[in-house]
DNA sequence: TGCAAAATCACCCGAAAGTATGACCGCTGA
DNA sequence: TCAGCGGTCATACTTTCGGGTGATTTTGCA
C-alpha cells in the first residue's frame, strides 16, 4: 500500500479544511457577514470540523474490537466420577438389581460370589444375569461388560 | 445512571465550544483581528474542533466487545490412541500370544472363536488362557480383562 | 386397592470355562 | 549342543455359565 493509499483520509481531511475555509471566504465576500453573527459563524465551524473529527476517528481506528476470550473446558471423559448413562439403562429397561449384578460382573465375580455378595441365592443370579443378557442381547458375560462399558453403564 | 452522567461527554463538549466561542470574541476584541486573519482563525477553530471530535468519538464510542468462546476440550483418557503399558507386561511376564488371548476375550469373545480367530485349536487357547491366568494371578476372565484394563494392557 | 413389573428361588441340562498333565516342535543363548 | 521357553495340541476331569421353564413373594404406581 502506498502512502497515498495509507493517508487518504488525513489527506482528505486536509482537502476539506482547505474546501471549507474557500467557502467560508466565498461566502463572507458574498453577503458581508455582520460582526455580530461571528459566534454563529464559529459555532457552525465548530460543528462542521466536529462532525469531521468524529467521522475521521471513527473511520481511522475502525477495528476497535475489545476480543474477550472466554475459554469453555469441556471433559470428554470425567477423571474419578462416573455418571451412569440413564438413558441407556431406561432404553434396555434394566432394573436396578440386573445393573447391580452387571457391576460385579465387571469386577470379576461369579455368579456365586455375587450371590454372597447380594445375599441372595446362585438360583437368583443366574436370573437376573439371563434377564441381563437377554436386555443387553448378548450370550456371555464378557460381552454384557464389553457393551456395559461402552454404554457407560458402568466404571 | 443519570441524565447528567449519561450525557458527560456531550454536555462537556457543548461546554468547551461556549468557552471557545468565548475566547475568539475577547480575542477578538482585545486584538482587533485583522481581515486578513480569518482563514487562519477559521484554521485555528477547525482544527480545535477536530480534535475534539476525534477525542469525543474515541471517548464516546464504547469498545465494541466482541465476546469469542473458545472451546478447549480437556482430553483426560484419549479415547483412540491407546499405549500398552510395556512395564507391566515385562513384568508379569506375558507372552505376546497371551497378550492376544486377553485382547480378544475382553473384546467378549469365547474360547472357540478366539481359536477360531488365532486359527489354533480350542486346547492351545485354554492353554494360553490357564497360563494367563496364572500370570495375572486370577481365576477368571472376567477378572483377567478388568485387572488388565486397569494395568493398561488392553485399551 | 389392584395389577404389572421386579425380585426371589428352584430344577434340569448342555455348553463353555477352567484345571491338570503330558507331549512335540522350533528357536535361541549360554 | 542342549536346556529353556514359547507355542502348539491332546485327553480327562471339574466347575461355572447360560438357556429354558415354572413358581411365589414383594413392590411401585396408577
Amino acid at each position: 500500500m502506498g502512502f497515498l493509499a495509507r493517508h487518504r483520509q488525513i489527506i482528505l481531511y486536509g482537502l476539506a479544511l482547505a474546501v471549507i475555509i474557500f467557502l467560508v471566504r466565498w461566502l463572507e465576500i458574498r453577503y458581508i457577514l455582520a460582526d455580530d453573527s461571528v459566534d454563529i459563524y464559529i459555532g457552525v465551524i465548530a460543528l462542521l470540523f466536529t462532525g469531521l473529527g468524529v467521522w475521521l476517528a471513527i473511520k481511522l481506528r475502525k477495528p476497535k474490537v475489545e476480543t474477550v476470550i472466554v475459554e469453555k473446558e469441556i471433559l470428554l471423559t470425567p477423571p474419578v466420577v462416573f455418571v451412569l448413562n440413564e438413558n441407556e439403562v431406561k432404553r434396555l429397561n434394566l432394573s436396578r438389581r440386573e445393573l447391580e449384578v452387571l457391576h460385579w460382573m465387571a469386577a470379576g465375580l461369579s455368579n456365586q460370589e455375587i450371590a454372597d455378595k447380594l445375599f441372595v441365592s446362585l438360583n437368583t443370579v443366574k436370573t437376573h444375569t439371563a434377564q441381563l443378557f437377554e436386555k443387553m442381547e448378548v450370550k456371555r458375560r464378557t460381552q454384557a461388560v464389553d457393551l456395559g462399558k461402552k454404554l457407560g453403564l458402568i466404571p
